[in-house]
DNA sequence: GTGGGGATTTACT
DNA sequence: GTAAATCCCCACA
C-alpha cells in the first residue's frame, strides 16, 4: 500500500482510523509512534462536533483531507484530529495516545517527573508533549514544512483492537470506533457513562 | 448578551 | 472514588 497518502486518508473514516495505529506525528521536536485512536463519522455521528453542522470551529473537518483539526476542551486543553475521509463528509480522526520514539527529551522538558509511558497516554496529553496548541489548528498534515507532520505506516499493524470510543455519550457510544494496538501507552480511562457494580 | 456543557487531566480522600 | 481546574463554543433570546 503505497500509494498517495491523502488519497489514503480520503477514504471511509472507519477504514483510515486503524491505517493510523503505527504512523508517526511528528511535532515541537517530538515524534510519536501512535497506539490509539478513535474515528468520528461526520454530520450523522451524535459524537462528533460536527454532528450541529458546519461551524466556525468545524470548519476544518469539512475541508479535505490530511489536515489537522484542534480543538480546545475543558478550559484547558488540547485534542489533535487528523481529518479524514472525501471533502466535506467533516470526518475525523482523535488521536488518543502514542508512544515516544524521537525526541525524549524535548518530551520530558515540556512534562517534568511525568513517566515515559505516560508522555502521550491520552489526547491532551499527547498535545502537551508535543507542543500541540490551537495555533495548529488547519495545518496540513502531509506538507512537510508543516510544524504538525503525519507519516503513515506501510501497513495497518495487525493486531488491532476495537471498543466504545472513551468519553462520548449517549448514542455515538454505541459503535466500537475506538481502535489500538497492545501498547503501555494506550489510555486507560473509564467510559463517559461509567457503569457503577453490575446489577445483579 | 447569557447560559450550559464539554472527544480531559490531576490531585486529594 | 470524587472533585476541581478553567474557558471556548454554540444555541438561544
Amino acid at each position: 500500500m503505497g500509494g498517495d497518502p491523502r488519497l489514503t486518508l480520503a477514504g471511509p473514516v472507519l477504514d483510515v482510523a486503524p491505517r493510523l495505529l503505527g504512523g508517526l506525528l511528528t511535532a515541537g521536536g517530538v515524534t510519536v509512534r501512535l497506539t490509539e485512536v478513535e474515528a468520528y463519522a461526520g454530520e450523522q455521528d451524535p459524537g462528533s462536533h460536527a454532528f450541529r453542522g458546519r461551524t466556525p470551529r468545524t470548519q476544518v473537518m469539512f475541508g479535505p483531507a490530511g489536515f489537522a483539526y484542534v480543538y480546545f476542551s475543558y478550559g484547558m486543553h488540547w485534542c489533535l484530529n487528523v481529518v479524514a475521509g472525501e471533502d466535506g463528509a467533516a470526518s475525523a480522526v482523535l488521536l488518543r495516545a502514542g508512544a515516544v520514539v524521537d525526541g525524549l527529551e524535548h518530551a520530558l522538558a515540556r512534562r517534568p517527573g511525568v513517566r515515559e509511558r505516560d508522555l502521550c497516554r491520552g489526547p491532551a496529553r499527547l498535545t502537551r508533549t508535543l507542543g500541540i496548541t490551537g495555533e495548529q489548528d488547519g495545518a496540513d498534515l502531509l506538507d512537510p514544512a508543516s510544524a504538525l507532520r503525519l507519516e503513515l505506516p506501510a501497513a495497518a499493524p495487525p493486531d488491532v483492537r476495537t471498543g466504545p470510543r472513551v468519553g462520548v455519550s449517549g448514542d455515538g457510544a454505541a459503535f466500537p470506533w475506538r481502535f489500538w494496538v497492545d501498547d503501555p501507552s494506550v489510555s486507560a480511562y473509564r467510559a463517559a457513562a461509567p457503569r457503577r457494580r453490575p446489577a445483579g
